[in-house]
RNA sequence: GGCGAAGUAGCUCAGCUGGUUAGAGCGGUGGAAUCAUAAUCCAUAGGUCGGGGGUUCAAGUCCCUCCUUCGCUACCA
């Protein structure tokens, strides 16, 4: 078996449906995932819902709805966008699932067996409205001496009993972490955020609510559900068959990375690994958090402020692979991004659909109609010819894989441009349109090279746009064993041609996208 | 308030441990070509590298200060 990958998405909480930044996140990590497997790894790749916590009851409690029905359309809305989206995840978990149960409170167990839990009273300033707890230092005095909270709402000093994590117990074996192993959390600028966090000081968290049962019931304690992060982040191991020993949990656990949005790195930093190092289990690779995509005027996408862009609708509306691809080519992975339909039309057209849709459909073009639609066969290649597969081979085979290995996937599509670029210079300067009148032989080779450089680039950059590449080498007639890195940068042409095979009428892969004619309509946000 | 990040060509950004004429893509301009989705290729356009001060033979790259933007500052996820 080859070499094992496991990776994640966040487990989204789905108290209303998907919007662009968990389609972005789904991407992103979608793109990781196949990649390895291009690379030839045995991958996993799981993602799923987050269902449990007080929101969802209440979110279903308002609408008048049974919780767990409530739950099973929201969580399906997750799953639609990742079929729209051709995310390939191998496991959608739900906490709600018994399964996933079984595998929090098997947590929780070993936990509990390492001393770690403890039951306490919880005391704070709490505020009815905000359903939350406050610290001293953040509320403000109002009229009369009353105490607010951040939000302007009073607080009172409540106490409720509660199951509490010695956090505090793991704050030197987390520094150590964090030193021993500088890649844990990435990008750079995340794991400092949580170095000087850490370095603060930890207290003991609180692990199990009585305020609500929309939860894992805490084993041997009525009345507890679990904190939602406890069992939110359990799916990660559930979702290989946790705690079963006959599972993908033996094969792929640990993780090799957790990829996550920037604002819950905390919990995937700090108190993830400590309940790991709490219940004896390995710890994962990596923790990437990602930045937020931006409406084009910079705001934060949210619901409070409406400006919330449907990903199914922009994946109609420019089609999934360009979405795909804009996403992660636009936005440098780990800093926020911003989206414009501008924006999108723009990268699109320029590289997808001049740039390289172009290349592959003047190319084939030229084979259909000069050669019969055969492969045609190469006659020598010359110092040009090898320069061009020089180029592509390095591109394809270090500069993309060193990218892929730093997560810089702006950068690997950078990279793969400059392989596009190259080919649309060498067909410039080659000329296969004139020898066709001056030399036939020439001709042929220089569609032969074409021919393997476009089929290189596009296994290469087949996970970003999976279906298009796949489009296009099905036209290409390209078998699917080659269709990985190894595999077609070797020996397919001569066998290929030699086969018979013959184009069909070549067809536009990326047509030119426009921009909405109700174009303002998508601005008033 | 505390800690941190960032401010480089019209736009989006690269620039590692300081060292020849500060780079890329897009946009703009001028050519070439016509196989192709009016797509492509070539050339080029000068930005006092946020302001000021300092260290150094030498600073976008180190130090100080000021301005601006942003992030984190524990139990809503």
């Amino acid at each position: 078996m080859s070499d094992p990958f496991y990776i994640t998405t966040a487990i989204a909480y789905p108290n209303g449906k998907p919007h662009i930044g968990h389609a972005y996140e789904a991407v992103a990590t979608d793109v990781i995932a196949r990649f390895h497997r291009l690379m030839g790894r045995d991958v996993r790749f799981v993602t799923g819902t987050d269902e449990h916590g007080l929101k969802m009851a209440q979110t279903a409690r308002d609408a008048g709805r049974d919780t767990l029905e409530f739950a099973d359309e929201m969580s399906g809305y997750f799953r639609d966008m990742c079929s729209k989206l051709n995310i390939s995840y191998d496991v959608f978990m739900r906490t709600s699932d018994a399964r996933h149960h079984a595998a929090s409170i098997a947590l929780w167990q070993a936990m509990e067996a390492s001393g770690d839990l403890y039951l306490d009273r919880y005391e704070g300033w709490y505020s009815v409205r905000d359903e939350a707890y406050y610290g001293e230092e953040e509320l403000t005095e109002g009229e009369g001496g009353v105490k607010l909270s951040p939000q302007g709402t009073p607080v009172e000093w409540t106490a409720e009993e509660s199951w509490f994590f010695r956090l505090s117990k793991y704050q030197d074996p987390l520094l150590a972490l964090y030193r021993d192993r500088p890649e844990f959390i990435r990008p750079e600028s995340r794991r400092n955020e949580v170095l000087r966090f850490v370095e603060g000081g930890l207290k003991d968290l609180s692990v199990s609510r009585t305020s609500f049962d929309w939860g894992v019931r805490v084993p041997g304690s009525p009345g507890h559900v679990m904190y939602v992060w406890v069992d939110a982040l359990t799916t990660y191991l559930s979702g290989l068959g946790y705690p079963e020993k006959d599972s993908d949990y033996s094969r792929f656990w640990p993780a090799n990375i957790h990829i996550i949005g920037k604002d819950i790195v905390r919990f995937h930093a700090v108190y993830w690994p400590a309940f790991l190092m709490s219940a004896g289990l390995p710890l994962p690779g990596q923790v990437f958090g990602h930045g937020f995509l931006l409406a084009r005027g910079g705001e934060k996408m949210s619901k409070s402020l409406g400006n919330v862009v449907d990903p199914i609708a922009l994946a109609d509306q420019f089609g999934v692979d360009p979405l795909r691809y804009f996403f992660l080519r636009e936005v440098s992975f780990g800093q926020d991004g911003s989206y414009s339909p501008q924006a999108i039309v723009n990268r699109c057209n320029a590289e997808l659909a001049n740039s390289f849709g172009n290349l592959a459909q003047r190319t084939l073009s030229q084979i259909f109609k000069n050669c019969d639609a055969y492969l045609p066969a190469v006659h020598g290649h010359n110092a040009d010819d090898a320069a061009l597969f020089a180029d592509i081979d390095r591109i394809i085979g270090e500069t993309m894989p060193t990218a892929f290995g730093e997560l810089a996937l702006s950068q690997v599509i950078e990279a793969w441009m400059s392989g596009v670029f190259a080919c649309n210079a060498y067909i410039d300067a080659q000329a296969p349109w004139t020898l066709k009148k001056t030399d036939i032989n020439r001709m042929e080779t220089v569609l032969a090279t074409l021919y393997i450089s476009i089929a290189q680039l596009a296994v290469a950059i087949s996970p970003v746009i999976p279906a298009s590449a796949d489009l296009l080498l099905d036209q290409m007639g390209i078998p699917p064993e080659y269709r990985n890195l190894a595999g077609i940068r070797g020996h397919w042409y001569s066998p290929l041609a030699e086969s018979g095979f013959r184009l069909e009428q070549p067809s536009g892969l990326f047509p030119r996208l426009e921009l909405p004619t109700t174009d303002d309509q998508g601005d008033d946000i």
